[in-house]
DNA sequence: GATGAAATCCCTGTAAT
DNA sequence: ATTACAGGGATTTCATC
């Protein structure tokens, strides 16, 4: 099932969808009678916008931020992969399939691929590198703080 | 305003704790009732697996994930920024007031900051980076695909 | 054509087993 | 941890602007 492409002519959101987005990214699991009273609309009008934004593929889904400091991840690490000639294509299998790589990209310039790590410690990181290192050049930055988190691209 | 530590020792999770995470992960919105028979527990016992996780601090919070795309930023740019001497703090505040800047990490190593950007075109780009590049260097990559999308680090 | 209102149905939370 | 019960929320239909 291929996935729906954006549209040429972006969604135009109102201030409604906007509050309505924001108040999502707060707490998704709130009531849509709660959201109706956040946003000022009825129960049934709110429920359908919700719908339309779902539609629309301005909501790619709902889901669970998770705080990997609570399960052990005191690390994280921001790596630039540089595959070796001829082996981006097994470099990026290699990525996809260690589950500590919990982001990746693939940029222009002259590294390849900017990806993030969870890590228990640092020895951990070794440990996992060493499965690219073989294949790649990479080049480690340690994370010491966020100071933004992933947060909602301007709406307006 | 001190967010909570996390614990020395890690929240260990079991198999039914993973896969209630894995299926709030897939849709944050799904009723109680459906998640406990995906993970083939009693309704109330599973709304008490939920609560436990966000009182742990496992789940952080339950959010919205938008396409970024859907909204008209048809550009993604990773970039690392590395301030002048003495404009680190100043650096760090404008980021942080530009809201095309949809994370940054403050890293280990030569380039301080590590932020991703959220563009609606190429000139854009340029017109963001100009507010930073009087107190930074600044080296850009365009996002040309992502192989891996922000993912659950490992539960087990 | 989309919004607000009411009724039915289902879900959530509580208490007791 | 499950089952039963009471309360509240969600969805559908209908009427309205």
């Amino acid at each position: 099932m291929s996935k729906r492409l954006a549209s040429i002519a972006p969604v135009a959101l109102d201030d409604t969808d906007r509050a309505l987005l924001a108040a999502l990214a707060q707490d998704a699991r709130q009531p849509v009678s709660e959201l109706a009273r956040v946003v000022g609309l009825s129960a049934p009008s709110t429920a359908e916008r919700v719908r339309r934004l779902e539609a629309q593929g301005v909501i790619e889904r709902f889901t669970v931020q998770i705080d990997p400091r609570a399960l052990g991840f005191t690390l994280q690490a921001i790596v630039r992969v540089k595959p070796l000639p001829g082996q981006l294509h097994l470099v990026e299998e290699v990525i996809r399939r260690i589950p500590e790589f919990v982001e990746c990209d693939k940029v222009t310039g002259d590294d390849c691929f900017i990806c993030r790590l969870y890590l228990h410690s640092i020895e951990q990181l070794d440990e996992i590198l060493s499965k690219v290192t073989e294949r790649a050049e990479t080049s480690t930055a340690i994370v010491k703080s966020t100071p933004v988190a992933r947060r909602l691209p301007p709406l307006g």
